[in-house]
Formats: C-alpha cells, sequence, structure tokens
RNA sequence: GUGGGCGUAGCUCAGUUGGUUAGAGCAUCUGGUUGUGGCCCAGAAGGUCGUGGGUUCAAAUCCCAUCGCUCACCCCA
C-alpha cells in the first residue's frame, strides 16, 4: 500500500537545478535590455478580483468565458488567477494614479499566467510571461518601440528563424465599417460556416478571420480586407508604424488575418513566431489597447504593449542550440579529521566570504570520495585538511588540473588563494 | 471539451510467437592496501514492469477499465 505520490497539477511543471540557469539567462538579459530602453519593473499580485478580466479582457474571449481559474474565497469575493497580466499592470496604473506622476509611462514585468487549457507543446496552465506596456502616447514610435524591444530581446537572446506578422484593426470607427462590410460578405456563405462561426457572426465577426478550418479559409481568401476600412487617420498612423520599422531594419509580413483573441487591441496588433516550433508557434503577441485604460475606470489613455511567453523561448532556443551549463567552482575543501571540523567551516567561510564559491562534505566521507566530488564539480582547486595539517595549522592546497600540491599555513591561506587568478580560463 | 501516440530502475531504452531469479548503458555508492580525484577494472544498491480487474497451469507480454504523460484540434504567450 504505497501511499499514492502527490503529483505537480497537470500543465505545470517543476523548473530544476539543470535548466534553472536557462531561465536566468533569459531573464537577466530581458532585465538589462529593459533598463537600457527605460522601462521600469512592476509587479502585480497573482490573483485579482474576476470583474478585472471580465471588463478588461472581455467577457465574450475564450479565456475569460472558459479558460479561467476562478473562485470564491472565505469572504465571498470572486477571484481569479491572472490569464494574463495587461489588466492587472493597467488596475495598478490607475490604482496608484501613476498617470499623474508623468504623462508617460513605462512598464516591464516578469510574470505568471494561469489558463485551464488542454496542455500541448508550447502551451501550459501555469506560464511565464515578459513583457511591457507603454502608457500615455497614442503616436506611432510608441508602436514601433515596443515591437523594437520584443524584437530585439528575442533576437538577443540568440534566436533565429523569427517573423514579425503585423496588422493595423483600426479604431472603432474603422471596425463598424468593415464589420458591416465582412458581415455583407459572409452573408451569403453562412449556411457552409462552422458552427463557431455562426455564432461569431453575431458576437465578433472579426474573430472568423482568426480560423483555421480549410474550407473556411477558402472562403475568406475573397473576404474584404479590414486594412481598407481603415479611417484616413488609422491609415495614417499604420502607415507610420510600418514606415518607422523598415527605417529601425527591422522585417515584418503583412497578415490581415491576425485579429488576436483580446477584446481590448485597437490599431497595430503583431505577433512574433518562430518556425519550427510546432502548433504553438507565437512567441510574443501584442498590440495597441487605446480603451482599456478608459474601459478600467480611467480617462481616455492611449497604450501598447506586449507578452512573450517564456516557456516558448527556451523551447525555440533549444531547437536552435544545446549548450551545456557552465557550471564550475573555485574551491573544494577536504576535510579528513574529525577534530579539524569547526576550522574547515571557519576557513571556508572566510573564503567565501570574500567572493569565492567554496563547497566542503556534509556526509563525512572519505578522501576518495570527497576528491571524487571534488573533480565532479569542476573545482578548480582541493584545499586538503587532515590529522597531520590539523597539527602543523597548515592546509595542502592542491590543483585539479595540474595535480600539483603545495602546503600553505592556515595563516597566509587567504593570501595565498587571493593571489590565485581563478577568472583567466 | 474532442481525437491520436505512449507508460519497464534517477535518466535513455532492451525484453523472442504469454513460460520460471526482468536486463543493458549512463548516473549513484563502495572497493582496487595504510591520506589523494579524473581513465580503467571489480562489486553493490536501485523496479509491486503506471494502477485495478479479467483470461490462463503461467502475464511486463493478451483483453477491459482507470490514471498519468505527450501531440494535434481549439485557443493563445
Amino acid at each position: 500500500m504505497a501511499k499514492p505520490l502527490i503529483r505537480s497539477i497537470k500543465g505545470t511543471h517543476d523548473i530544476l537545478p539543470d535548466q534553472s540557469w536557462r531561465w536566468q539567462q533569459i531573464e537577466n538579459t530581458v532585465r538589462d535590455f529593459m533598463r537600457r530602453f527605460g522601462y521600469r519593473e512592476i509587479r502585480t499580485p497573482v490573483f485579482e478580483r474576476t470583474e478585472l478580466f471580465a471588463r478588461g479582457v472581455g467577457q465574450e474571449t475564450d479565456i475569460v468565458s472558459k479558460e479561467m481559474y476562478s473562485f470564491v474565497d472565505k469572504s465571498g469575493n470572486n477571484l481569479t488567477l491572472k490569464p494574463e497580466v495587461t489588466a492587472s499592470v493597467i488596475r495598478a496604473y490607475l490604482q496608484h494614479n501613476l498617470g499623474r506622476q508623468s504623462p508617460m509611462t513605462k512598464l516591464y514585468y516578469l510574470d505568471r499566467a494561469f489558463r485551464q487549457e488542454r496542455p500541448q507543446a508550447g502551451r501550459y496552465r501555469q506560464h511565464h510571461q515578459f513583457g511591457v506596456e507603454a502608457i500615455g502616447s497614442p503616436h506611432p514610435e510608441t508602436d514601433a518601440e515596443v515591437i523594437s524591444i520584443a524584437y530585439g530581446i528575442l533576437k538577443e537572446l540568440g534566436l533565429s528563424e523569427l517573423e514579425l506578422r503585423l496588422n493595423s484593426i483600426g479604431s472603432q470607427n474603422s471596425r463598424t465599417n468593415y464589420r458591416r462590410a465582412l458581415k455583407a460578405f459572409l452573408k451569403p456563405h453562412l449556411p457552409k460556416l462552422t458552427e463557431t462561426s455562426r455564432r461569431r457572426f453575431d458576437t465578433n465577426p472579426l474573430r472568423i478571420l482568426d480560423t483555421k478550418v480549410p474550407h473556411e479559409i477558402e472562403i475568406l481568401k475573397d473576404a474584404p480586407i479590414l486594412t481598407d476600412y481603415l479611417t484616413p487617420e488609422d491609415a495614417e498612423h499604420f502607415e507610420a508604424v510600418k514606415t518607422l520599422l523598415q527605417t529601425l531594419g527591422i522585417p515584418f509580413v503583412l497578415d490581415s488575418s491576425l485579429v488576436r483573441g483580446l477584446d481590448y487591441y485597437t490599431r497595430t496588433t503583431f505577433e512574433i513566431t518562430s518556425s519550427g516550433l510546432g502548433a504553438q508557434n507565437a512567441l510574443c503577441g501584442g498590440g495597441r489597447y487605446d480603451n482599456l485604460v478608459e474601459t478600467l475606470g480611467g480617462k481616455q489613455t492611449p497604450a501598447i504593449g506586449f507578452a512573450a511567453g517564456m516557456e516558448r523561448v527556451l523551447l525555440a532556443l533549444e531547437s536552435d542550440t544545446d549548450k551545456t551549463p557552465p557550471e564550475t567552482i573555485d574551491l573544494y575543501f577536504v576535510c579528513l579529521d574529525e577534530y579539524a571540523r569547526p576550522t574547515v567551516m571557519k576557513l571556508t567561510n572566510k573564503l567565501r566570504s570574500l567572493g569565492f564559491s567554496v563547497e566542503t562534505d556534509l556526509l563525512r566521507r572519505s578522501l576518495k570520495a570527497q576528491l571524487r566530488e571534488a573533480n565532479r564539480l569542476h573545482a578548480r582547486m582541493a584545499l586538503i585538511v587532515g590529522e597531520t595539517e590539523f597539527q602543523n595549522q597548515t592546509v595542502q592546497v592542491k590543483d585539479l588540473t595540474t595535480a600539483e600540491q603545495k602546503s600553505v599555513n592556515w595563516d597566509s591561506l587567504v593570501d595565498y588563494i587571493s593571489r590565485l587568478n581563478f577568472n583567466s580560463e
């Protein structure tokens, strides 16, 4: 009767020491990139009032209507593990009046999101994202800056085979025009459409463009194109974004079917995909959301942002290269004598406080076992204290690459080690 | 929610048409003379063959169920 093991929740994963160094690498790159672009970190709680997402992301979206982890707490509050982070960031922006401090607010985050979908390659129930929100400017330079951050980070992380897909879904007026045209076009085809598409015909016809059903894609080939229905202002904005991207040397392809599943988007939408990622090939998605701040109770404030999926970045990187972690330590302190242990601990901590990475044996194992361990950890030097050394107050310092060994007094050990140059590999 | 594939040691996998003590490599541990790592050699430890039923003299192997993992649809990071 073995006790049943408790496993991690489906669609969630432990990040073990073998992998965590990769995550740190990405996080460091992101943070440094954001610093250079002048974005400051914001951290928001893992859960929020359910209403925030219902209002912000949109009641009709799949995310809100069927994928959220929602629950009622002991006080009767309706709460939800955040399924995306933009709504939380804007909530915080409004709650703390960040817009009053300066007319332009540039924020970034490293966070997690939760959605109860069926897991598959590149899609998990808990996933990690990094992203930015640039709040306050309606101008195309902001769009270009945000896109260039997304593109730049992915490039800097070492990804190739990237494709930036770009579209404009226009403002409210453009979409009203287009919706009318699209519905007129689709009406005669209605009987041939799938049930979901027929439902969307009434609730959200633009989402029909997202279909992956072959015969629907065929029908939609002749559908009116949204960018043809943009108001002059929206068209001008879109042109400016494209020109800026060209100036910045960022290649893109136009994709008029790029609608995206969150209701708050306006004007510019974009996605960066990576080939060789399987079905979930979007590394990053984002766009402008000029009405969200107002929807959440603030005054009309234009904004744009993106979110990138860290798990997918990792997947894409692995198919690119497979580097091994650069794990190595400076010193391994071998102790063979029971009475010497306190002294060895003291010297070890002394060296650690000076910045050296030092390991010691915690299992009271044999000399042979300890040296084997030192070797496995790729220690540069082994320090050995046995009965003789303890009595003489010395340490054997052994270079593990050359096997040379030297006796050094306790008093001069720190000096001796400090003089060694560990940094020249 | 719908479909496909897969579940044998920590990891990667063998396992003949059901047949007796279920194997290998890597990793781990201990030794190869008394206090010196890597390479090599020897040995050890580690598995209720995902779980539960069924068929059979006999099941890792066949059947059913269940759970888990995985991929795709859908959706999106």
